[in-house]
DNA sequence: CTGAAAGCGCTTACAG
DNA sequence: CTGAAAGCGCTTACAG
């Protein structure tokens, strides 16, 4: 007998009643114990846990899952994962959830799908995530959302526009951000600021262009329409509005590009062309992506904090599961950084 | 009776019992169908599938898990999900997960961790996934493997050294690769080529080395052992090794990066020194990361199948479940694709 | 071609 | 402070 336990014990993974028979407790006790619950002796929780120390027993998710309220999955939805934003959020998640005995299940969405609310519904209705995680630009995306509310799936938005505010979310003040930053290139004596916008679907655009505008009305500067492009968040958005901007009579000192990405692509125009960063052209950039301090000059940009933001996400659907439910929806606001490096200066002439 | 259980399909999600009850047959019958188990006559499959989708009726993963041999659930590890290289495998494995009903489950492990190898088992007791995806370098790490190999989880690696060639993996063939497009520098004139190494303890960074060696030798040119530099794969150890290279007195007409990262760094530091790409200086890359296209001269570069090797390695590991066990290891070897861009040219004078 | 029974490994009420 | 019983929602062997 003892000999059959033992090379099972070796071969196949613990259970709940093997650690419960060697200790000597019934399988509630173990439950207790490995789930931290009161009311348990101190020597009796001592000895359940070195016996299941000594089995190396891991609880099973599944059968916790099937048995109780929780599956411990969080679902992290995403529309691209290469962008550096989604990379950063996940790294946050994982991180955070590992910490919590949360495993991250991660699920791409394109858009364009057709049957896109109906691969969601799917996903969670086998999975039953206790949380999800919606990345921009999908955290906005009406269906996407009425397919969430519609499973029960509680769910955390990271930066989301103003209707997503109804929501549990996390974000950071874009306008906050976009206004400290353009006040220092107004410190530094630029006047004729070229503002870069972002993808009209996404609120972030919105946001990070009325900053611009604030800190501009602050100082009492017009805002030359003129000198307002649209992009649409990516490289090549910011070369061609840098084309055009730097093929000007009168091309502006600098360029607020609403994300990094488009701020390289106006500095990668900038030095094709011949333009010196920062004398001839100040440029800040939105993010602190990976690249932005790789790129010479490195990058004025805004840092946010991706990291944090995905485990204040994580934190909120797991206390929700532990805690009642029905609470009104809360936000939580993380504070950013402006990075101050080498793409920036006092323009060169005044004009 | 009948008005509570419409609202109780409502509210909660459906079971198998009430697909069974509603279409008149056993809750094995409803199973097999669901697993398109054979033998069930047409007109009750028929039958089964109608009233599973009234109901919108979905197994439970948790549940299908617990009571069979398999957990839907497939596991990505990684060491850095910011790498282009990771984030082209995940969105290959995601999407392939998703066509064969399983899901992705990503975990990054710090190759640094003390604890490493008992996260990593902590995280197999618990999800059992069915297989999981090892991505470089984390695929060769002896600590890792081992970890695996106790917890009886069947795992595929992307792109291992040598010794993971005896464990289920998909590759490319490096070697040929980096011959391939020596052999187009050369082809266009170039004798002093300088080749940039990867970090010594990823397995490709010998194989990239080899093939340029061998190109090199089929045509009768001797290495320059002085043209040889270490980087790490990184952006920053490209821009170190050009602004060596290009202060020499005879600096090369080509540099050959082991990846992308490094060669983007060589471009950024001919362009700061004023070395016109490609006519001074013809660079290549390795991978085809999204950068290398965004770059300016666009980078000539090898492009890697990382979504088609991460959809591979799911459906060995998919097949591998249904399938009997414990067949010989299988290597899959995937076809890369030389894409030539503008950072190549031949070279301005003969030295 | 179909079904009744047992069981996967836990948690949830409940009782003491 | 502790445990016996029931049950989560499926699949697995087995029987017919």
């Amino acid at each position: 007998m003892a000999g059959i336990a033992v090379s099972r014990s070796l071969a196949l993974p613990a259970t709940i009643v093997q650690v419960a028979e060697r200790a000597g407790v019934s399988i509630k006790t173990v439950s207790r114990v490995l789930n931290k619950e009161s009311n348990v002796r101190p020597d009796t929780r001592e000895r359940v846990l070195r016996v299941a120390q000594e089995l190396n027993y891991r609880p099973k998710l599944s059968a916790r899952s099937l048995a109780g309220a929780r599956s411990f999955l969080i679902g992290l939805l995403y529309y691209d994962p290469s962008a550096a934003y989604v990379a950063g959020v996940q790294r946050g998640a994982t991180l955070r959830c590992r910490e919590s005995g949360y495993h991250l299940v991660v699920e791409s969405i394109a858009s364009v799908a057709h049957d896109m609310s109906s691969q969601l519904d799917h996903m969670l209705a086998a999975l039953r995530p206790d949380g999800i995680i919606l990345t921009p630009p999908i955290c906005d995306d009406a269906e996407v959302l009425a397919a969430i509310e519609a499973a029960g799936t509680p769910c955390v938005l990271i930066s989301p526009g103003h209707r997503g505010r109804a929501l549990p979310h996390v974000c950071m003040d874009d306008v906050h951000a976009a206004e400290e930053v353009t006040h220092l290139l107004i410190g530094l004596g630029h006047r004729r600021i070229a503002f870069l916008k972002g993808a009209p679907e996404q609120a972030a655009s919105a946001w990070r262009l009325r900053g611009f505008r604030r800190a501009m009305k602050a100082h009492g500067l017009e805002v030359d329409e003129s000198l307002l492009l649209q992009g649409d968040f990516f490289f090549q958005s910011g070369e061609r509005a840098a084309t055009e901007l730097l093929r000007r009579r009168r091309p502006p000192s600098a360029v607020f590009a609403s994300n990094d990405d488009m701020a390289l692509g106006v500095l990668a125009t900038a030095q094709r062309l011949g333009v010196q960063v920062p004398h001839e052209l100040s440029i800040v950039g939105f993010d602190d992506s990976p690249a932005a301090s790789l790129a010479w000059p490195a990058l004025t940009t805004v840092r946010q904090p991706l990291f944090d933001m995905a485990a204040a996400a994580v934190d909120m659907l797991v206390d929700r599961t532990s805690e009642a439910d029905g609470r009104a929806a809360v936000g939580r606001v993380l504070p950013y950084e402006v990075v101050v490096r080498a793409s920036t200066a006092a323009p060169q002439r005044k004009k």
